[in-house]
DNA sequence: ACCTGAACACCGTTCAAGT
DNA sequence: ACCTGAACACCGTTCAAGT
């Protein structure tokens, strides 16, 4: 009678996206998600080729986390709800990041995402050139949008004063004037919260894809 | 006489430069930068403080190579320009990606850079809340961008034929109806090309980025 | 079939020792 | 001042050995 459940692939992988959550990349280790599972790292080798088949198969696990779009919602919504899932998606597992480059190899819940937003694009009337630009466009800005969060100095929320303080003692902000006038207008005026950037950039894509959508439309 | 220069902060970075552009991260070890120099992995602890500490100057080294926008330039030419430099910079150090999550803390190029992006937009006519929209959403499409072109699981140029027939090997493509049709499209025709796809979303972004320009000085 | 101990070739880093 | 050898606590992976 064992006390544990015996292994399995995908008990495996889900220590190591416990691992991943809890420390980051560089915690994965076999030898860690071993132990996550209370077994020698050995053990794992039964039922995952190695480590680089580990991480391929993380990265498959962490793209079923992203909403497929809804077929029947009009494509701007659609592509507006699809970003917002992929961004929450990357917030909660940001090592996700750190595998993607150069890992898309061989990841079928990426193949079936791609198929399903250019299936929503095409349905509204996108030609299959517009809905190869709309689709680049809109992964590469939702993608960049989370890279660049997460490189902010500051958490998201109150951490914006603290942030200030800390550079205003390390930094010779008289160097950096426009810098400068936006770290003050963002302090004096509380309202700023960089997640609302999110959409703005996010709207200036959208917005110029309905005017070449339309453009298409008149020109036939 | 040594035959050698004698180590230095400088030929350190330089030289871990070198390992990253070969071999990628992964091989960026301490004992490999000492290799690349003839020297033992312990003899960089005297001018590094430690291996974090490497990379945060490797950060710093690839904002260096980004070009600054130039102030004499109109705005939407200038950030043309900067979006192409800092895509040829990480497309030739695509290690930079994996470095830059979680490590823009104390990079001063960066700063540089993000202060004379903000000076010339503001120069343009663009309110502080304006131009931090532009910022934010032009840099987010950039890494985004290039974050998706080194996840092609085919090299630029001719490799795209190879690609789709390893990929009606290993996958169904019947399973993936609008992927098949973007696919057959692109190598029927020929002359698709996914770097074109760069200048066409970042001209999304753009346009949109004018009428709000223009939208906010006719308030005034 | 499933798990493991010992071993190998790697890491980053410390520290006492050499020149 | 600058470099190093030995040592420590880690890696991924193989392989023969245990149940």
């Amino acid at each position: 009678m064992p006390r544990r459940p015996a292994l399995s692939h995908d008990r495996i992988i889900d220590a190591a996206v416990r691992v991943a959550d809890r420390g980051g990349l560089t915690q994965v280790s076999m030898r860690n998600v071993g132990k996550e599972l209370g077994v020698e790292a050995m053990s794992l080798y039964h039922h995952v080729t190695g480590k680089e088949a580990l991480l391929d198969e993380l990265v498959n696990w962490f793209f079923t986390r992203i909403e497929l779009p809804d077929p029947r919602q009009p494509w701007r919504r659609a592509m507006a709800d699809r970003a917002a899932s992929a961004r929450t998606a990357v917030s909660e597992h940001p090592w996700a990041l750190g595998l993607i480059e150069s890992r898309t190899n061989s990841v079928p819940a990426l193949l079936r995402h791609h198929d399903t937003v250019l299936g929503c694009l095409r349905r509204n009337g996108f030609s299959v050139a517009l809905a190869a630009h709309a689709f680049s466009a809109i992964d590469a800005y939702v993608y960049g949008f989370v890279l660049t969060e997460l490189n902010l100095p500051f958490e998201a929320g109150e951490g914006v004063d603290e942030f200030v303080d800390q550079l205003r003692r390390r930094v010779p902000l008289d160097d950096y004037p426009h810098l400068a006038e936006m770290i003050t207008e963002q302090v004096v005026n509380r309202s700023y919260d960089y997640a609302d950037e999110f959409e703005f950039g996010l709207d200036l894509i959208l917005d110029s894809l309905q005017a070449r959508l339309l453009a298409d439309g008149a020109a036939e």
